[in-house]
DNA sequence: ATGGACAATGTTTTT
DNA sequence: CATTGTCCAT
């Protein structure tokens, strides 16, 4: 009782009946800013200081690394010292674990390597070549979605189903698919959650030692999860039943990937002696942004109806803007941040910028650039899928794991050493009449450099193979005795690899530097090895990227953007096609799925939100005009702040067909035609003022008669000046 | 084997 | 438009 008091204090009674619930299994229901992750963390520190449970004992799964992370910082700060030895983190990351463990009893060894998505498909592509098929009909990333899909059912091969003759092309690969990997000693991202359900099926005694070891089992984003998924939670409580999940279906964001918010409702029937707490009292936002949110997800059919309801104040109207196009979204953006900085309403890095799709990113990039201000991205290219640092991770990889023929092709001749196509498809080849795996042949080959029949390669393509097989050979000895680091750095010095990618040119350094940056990672694993280093880097996603330490706007996407808050949201590309994404439009759960995703972005919003949409926007190169959201059209007027945009280039006139009433009306009487005063300052203009020196239009619009322009200055940032009086020189 | 020039082709979201 | 793939000349 008094013990419960130090874990519940400023909890709500819904909070707390969470935190000190159980035993047995319990469904917390929790809406947005509901206060979810302090009742896990709060739960855990429970758990472990009240009722007297071992950390090991705890298993903790979240959706990304870094939630795991903070979780534990979290649970730390409550109880001090005394988590060690929980087991904490992703599905993916806690599979990893178990199956290097338990790899005697499957088909691959304790260092299978993981493979990321481009491996994944690049290797679908291959062997759709290899049986032949016409790969324009047949494209890779399709069909290793199907393969995707198949496996988070926890489907083989040999069950997949059968309807159309695609399925059978998608089977004759999959099965070829799953025969390369382990033949690689490689497990791709949904293997991880196939074969720790496999282990768990085929191996009751092993099933059965983690489920009695695991006393309490806690899942974060529980609507997320898939049915392998789910599948290893049953099977990991089934002899304590203390599972303990959150979530909430209306955040159900990833369906595409095999999430399952039906989950949701499984989870009360299998467990039917499950107590349900709703937590419903939002922290984080203020009325008017959770009005707006609540329109949008109450158009969300077949829900369990959910009351929020905020201790915050009204607040600020959520801001509704439309811009001509993308590029002056991006200036929208620019100037709204920029002006609420010069006023001093907010900080740089209050503001978070989301969007449906990555591409998007770019055009929001340049303006940060062109504006020299800085900002950080989640995601997009990210830092791992750079050529630069997938070339050296696939050394590594081989080195240690030489059956890895993914990144040995990757790399074979990166950087050139007269390795053609032709001499690595007749190692291949070799390779495969001698049963070795062509990256042991290799290695053979450096090994015994003299070795008698080596018929079945030329004079000089022999010797470069056998060349490379001997770096590979002294590389393969110094693996054991050298740190992750040390190994790395031998293998660039090996190959001179800095003369290979820094040219001289910007672009080549900035490719060094994310070597370097590599480096400084690896540095980290001196204790943890090459093992755990390679994991991390297959495992580790864009969200954990992001850190929270400078204080500069965060470019994001809606999805990133999940378990995240901000005190300022701007959403960007309101329009049909692309919030809802086009891809959509002809599936109603899709698109159910894109209302939900924009609530997710809505109810980031702590204090503002502003939403803004185009009226063109290039997709394909050409700018073509666009429809406002349909989703807008679900938001009463009197909710919205109409912030009609001063017009500042020429804006042709839309014929709107399926379009709402309240942009037509914005539309029509823009201010441009009526004015006498012909406008000459447009956003992104570089101006020039006789004593505030360099500077880039932002903003400009008439007024009473003259043009008033917003300038960001390199050396004074934000002015507002009448163009009259100002003497500006337009410089481009 | 390599590198350049051209054509085609395609864009969600990510562990 | 921007990336990726194919073809061709060195």
């Amino acid at each position: 009782m008094t013990s419960h008091m130090e874990f519940t204090a400023g909890l709500n009674p819904q909070q707390q009946q969470a935190v000190i619930a159980g035993p047995g299994p319990v469904l917390v229901l929790a809406g947005p800013g509901s206060g979810k992750t302090r009742v896990l963390t709060h739960r855990i520190a429970y758990l472990i200081s009240a009722l007297g449970v071992r950390p090991r004992h705890i298993l903790a799964v979240t959706f990304t690394n870094k939630a795991a992370r903070e979780m534990e910082s979290r649970v730390v700060h409550l109880i001090g010292q005394g988590t060690q030895g929980i087991t904490l983190g992703t599905f993916h990351a806690t599979c990893a674990r178990i199956l290097r463990r338990e790899a005697k009893n499957l088909p691959f060894e304790s260092n299978f390597v993981i493979f990321d998505a481009d491996d994944q498909v690049g290797l679908v592509k291959r062997i759709i070549r290899d049986l032949d098929l016409d790969e324009k009909r047949y494209r890779a990333p399709g069909i290793h979605a199907s393969i995707s899909n198949a496996k988070n059912d926890l489907l083989l091969p040999d069950e997949f189903p059968i309807n159309t003759f695609r399925d059978e092309i998608v089977q004759r690969v999959y099965l070829s698919y799953q025969k390369l990997l382990l033949a690689s000693n490689a497990l791709d991202f949904d293997d991880l959650l196939l074969w720790t359900a496999f282990l768990f099926e085929e191996f009751p005694k092993v099933r059965t030692k983690y489920a009695r070891f695991y006393e309490h089992i806690l899942v974060d984003e529980f609507q997320d999860t898939n049915f392998a998924q789910y599948v290893l939670l049953k099977h990991l409580v089934a002899f304590h039943h203390n599972i303990f999940v959150v979530g909430d279906t209306d955040q159900s964001i990833y369906r595409w990937r095999g999430a399952d918010y039906h989950n949701v409702l499984r989870f009360e029937k299998d467990f039917p002696d499950s107590q349900v707490i709703l937590l419903e009292q939002n922290y984080r936002s203020t009325q008017a942004i959770l009005d707006v949110a609540m329109t949008i997800i109450n158009r969300h059919p077949y829900r369990t109806p959910k009351l929020l309801f905020t201790s915050r104040e009204q607040g600020q109207k959520v801001v509704l803007h439309e811009v001509y196009d993308d590029r002056e979204e991006a200036v929208f953006v620019i100037t709204t941040i920029v002006d609420l900085v010069a006023r001093r309403s907010a900080k740089p890095g209050d503001f978070a910028v989301m969007y449906r799709t990555n591409a998007q990113s770019r055009l929001l990039e340049e303006a940060f650039l062109r504006a020299e201000l800085p900002y950080k991205l989640v995601g997009a290219q990210r830092f791992y899928g750079r050529r630069e640092v997938k070339d050296v991770i696939a050394y590594l990889r081989l080195v240690h794991n030489p059956d890895d023929e993914i990144s040995l092709i990757r790399i074979i001749n990166v950087p050139r050493r007269g390795i053609g196509d032709k001499s690595s498809i007749a190692l291949r080849t070799q390779a495969q009449t001698s049963a070795v795996s062509p990256g042991n042949l290799l290695l053979d080959l450096g090994r015994n450099p003299s070795a008698p029949n080596q018929e079945w390669i030329s004079r000089r393509a022999g010797a470069a193979l056998r060349n490379f097989g001997e770096l590979l050979v002294k590389w393969s000895d110094q693996k054991s005795k050298l740190t992750p680091l040390a190994l790395m750095d031998l293998i660039l010095e090996d190959m001179d690899y800095r003369s290979y990618i820094d040219d001289g040119t910007d672009e080549g350094s900035d490719r060094w530097e994310n070597v370097m940056e590599l480096r400084r990672l690896a540095a980290e694993f001196h204790k943890k090895g090459l093992t755990a280093f390679l994991e991390q880097v297959a495992l580790v996603s864009d969200q954990d990227t992001l850190t929270g330490t400078m204080n500069v706007p965060t470019l994001l996407t809606l999805h990133a953007a999940k378990g995240l808050e901000f005190p300022i949201v701007l959403i960007v590309g309101l329009n049909d096609g692309t919030l809802p994404h086009s891809r959509s439009f002809d599936d109603p759960e899709e698109m159910m799925e894109e209302r939900r995703l924009f609530y997710v972005g809505i109810t980031r919003a702590m204090d503002r939100l502003y939403l803004v949409c185009a009226q063109n926007r290039s997709l394909y190169g050409y700018p073509e005009p666009v429809d406002a959201s349909r989703f807008l059209d679900d938001i009463p007027h009197d909710l919205i702040e109409d912030a009609r945009f001063s017009r500042s280039s020429p804006r042709p006139r839309r014929t709107p067909l399926h379009h709402s009433t309240k942009w037509s009306a914005a539309v029509d009487n823009t201010p441009d035609t009526k004015s006498a005063y012909q406008q000459k300052f447009h956003p992104g203009m570089q101006v020039q003022h006789p004593t505030w020196g360099d500077g880039m239009v932002l903003n400009s619009r008439i007024d009473d008669g003259d043009e008033v322009v917003d300038i960001f200055f390199k050396e004074l940032g934000l002015k507002r000046v009448a163009a009259s009086l100002a003497h500006l020189e337009i410089l481009s």
